[in-house]
RNA sequence: UCCAGCGUGGCUCAAUGGUAGAGCGGGUGACUGUUAAUCACUAGGUUGCAGGUUCGAGUCCUGCCGCUGGAGCCA
């Protein structure tokens, strides 16, 4: 009988023979020995096939990347292993010889890496996220769980178009038009009156002919509403929501970020209280010359660290022309074209960036804040910043007037640091029939099929918010990723659905 | 939708308008401590598609298709 254990679990059984089972990341053979890099999906083992073993051996013969074994033996401790142990394999089992993997241990490009998702997913760097989404979730559930929130499923197919046809997806529901929900929001309120506290998360779907590194079609949402809660409460709960999900990261997944390559001390600076202004603070803050002289500062340290790389990149030039090893000259190439996107990407900011400095200082309150400006004012702190009171023009009809200034209304965004932009948008809700009424009046809405969202304020309405955080964003700013593609098994976005 | 760039073996990339190449991956062989192993040999191509210019096009021109990056909009 084979007693099969995970990988994670071999350094608490060093000198017990075991079984693994899993796939083969990398075999490399010396003629009488055998190195096969086995990795099961909790972790990866360097396992040893000597000729000494002829049966597991031979079984061995031909089995390229990503064929599927089962491997027995005892095992031990090892210094030249990459994790510590090894097993010393007695006794080798091919389920499958896998055909030659397309996806080999080197640099490939952006586009064959997207078609071939289904099997990028095995790589270090793709499991080490998808563990870190996990905890997110996990987390995030935990949080709203333990503070007595109530999961309330809401519709993905939703009638009329609330707010911007043309961001929603609409499908043919029997004949009749319907749309793929853009947000649980309007029935999460139906239940918040019935529950209190509720929260909601699923797909939600945006129609936006975005393509940015930002953006998906379809990304994951999570949304509490609470009954009673006013803006000051939700400041309160976004912050905290948002410090147990990084905490929870940092627990649990310090090896998944330092595979990464993620900088956690940025993540551990992340700590109540969140620094929080209003709108018209934020447009102040553009204006303010001090801020101004920090940007043209930073601008200088850049354009250094610019001059810096290129001098690196120059360097490199030299070094190849004298490396004759093809396989060191490709890897420096590869470190060099790194350097290259860096500089690219940098040389571009530093051309960008004056008209930004310009356009915050010409920032015209009313306007809302596009993304050179949110990356300008989250930059200014090393935690996540809380934006209120917007101007009502820009925001949702549902959000309540603002009586301290009507010009504005009770909402918030919470920007991630690091330039990772907006993660939370939400409000305190609209909980005046008329003031209700005349909004939409104003924005030339149609209320018959709100009437039962209407309902809410004839029948004990009471002051209530909420908030939505994108799960992915979130994933992308906790793992540092440049690119939002990367947080989601099969990523959705604008010209590409396969596979 | 707009702007820019790129499409060459399975992958990553070379190739003044003049004989399509390298590395990796695959295959074969050698090697008992490899870490993207190393060494030798080997197979692998309608240069995205359709036209055009030219004695001659991977290279130049036009159109189309695909992809990538950026902008707007947003979580």
């Amino acid at each position: 009988m084979r007693s099969f254990v995970e990988i994670q679990a071999l350094k608490d059984l060093v000198g017990q023979e075991v079984w693994l089972r899993g796939w083969v990341r990398a075999i490399r053979s010396s003629g009488k020995i055998r190195f096969v890099e086995l990795r099961d999906g909790t972790g990866s083992c360097q396992c040893i096939v000597e000729a000494g073993e002829p049966e597991a051996f031979a079984a061995l013969e031909g089995c390229g990347q990503e064929s599927s074994v089962c491997l027995g033996g005892v095992v031990r401790e090892e210094p030249r292993s990459p994790g510590g142990v090894e097993l010393a394999v007695s006794a080798a089992e091919v389920v499958q010889a896998g055909e030659e993997f397309p996806i080999a241990r080197k640099e490939h490009g952006i586009e064959f890496l997207m078609q071939h998702r289904h099997l990028w997913l095995r790589s270090p760097r793709q499991t080490a996220i998808l563990k870190i989404r996990h905890r997110i979730i996990q987390a995030a559930r935990d949080f709203f769980d333990q503070q007595g929130f109530t999961l309330i499923d809401t519709p993905i197919f939703q009638p009329g178009a609330a707010e911007g046809a043309g961001t929603l997806f609409e499908v043919d529901y029997f004949g009749n038009p319907a749309f793929l929900a853009q947000t649980g929001q309007l029935y999460l309120e139906t239940a918040a009156m019935a529950l209190g506290k509720v929260y909601c998360f699923g797909p939600t779907f945006r129609a936006e002919k975005s393509k940015t590194r930002r953006h998906l079609t379809e990304f994951w949402m999570i949304e509490p509403e609470v009954a009673f809660y006013e803006l000051k409460d939700l400041e309160g709960l976004s912050e905290a929501f948002i410090c147990h999900l990084v905490q929870a990261v940092l627990t649990h997944n310090r090896a998944e970020l330092e595979a990464l390559g993620r900088d956690c001390a940025a993540l551990e600076a992340v700590g109540m209280p969140f620094p929080r202004m209003t709108y018209s603070e934020a447009v102040g803050m553009l204006h303010d010359p001090e801020l101004h002289g920090k940007l043209e500062a930073e601008l200088a340290a850049e354009q250094e660290r610019y001059a810096k790389l290129q001098k690196r990149i120059e360097e490199m030039d030299a070094e190849l022309a004298g490396l004759m090893k093809a396989w060191k000259r490709e890897k420096l190439t590869k470190e060099q074209q790194a350097l290259r996107e860096e500089a690219g990407d940098l040389e571009r900011w530093l051309r960008n960036q004056p008209g930004h400095i310009e356009d915050a200082k010409r920032f015209r309150w009313g306007d809302d804040f596009g993304g050179d400006e949110e990356t300008i004012l989250s930059r200014q702190f090393d935690r996540p910043l809380i934006i209120t009171e917007y101007p009502r023009e820009v925001k949702a009809f549902y959000m309540k007037r603002n009586d301290a200034d009507p010009r504005t209304v009770l909402n918030l965004d919470v920007l991630a640091p690091e330039g990772y932009g907006e993660i939370i948008g939400g409000s305190q809700r609209e909980d005046s029939l008329e003031a209700l009424q005349a909004r939409m009046a104003e924005e030339g809405m149609d209320p018959a099929p709100y009437e039962w969202y209407l309902d809410l304020r004839r029948f004990g309405s009471v002051p209530h918010g909420g908030f939505g955080l994108g799960i992915e964003r979130t994933v992308s700013w906790i793992c540092g990723l440049k690119h939002i593609r990367e947080t989601i098994p099969f990523p959705r976005m604008m010209g590409r659905m396969a596979p």
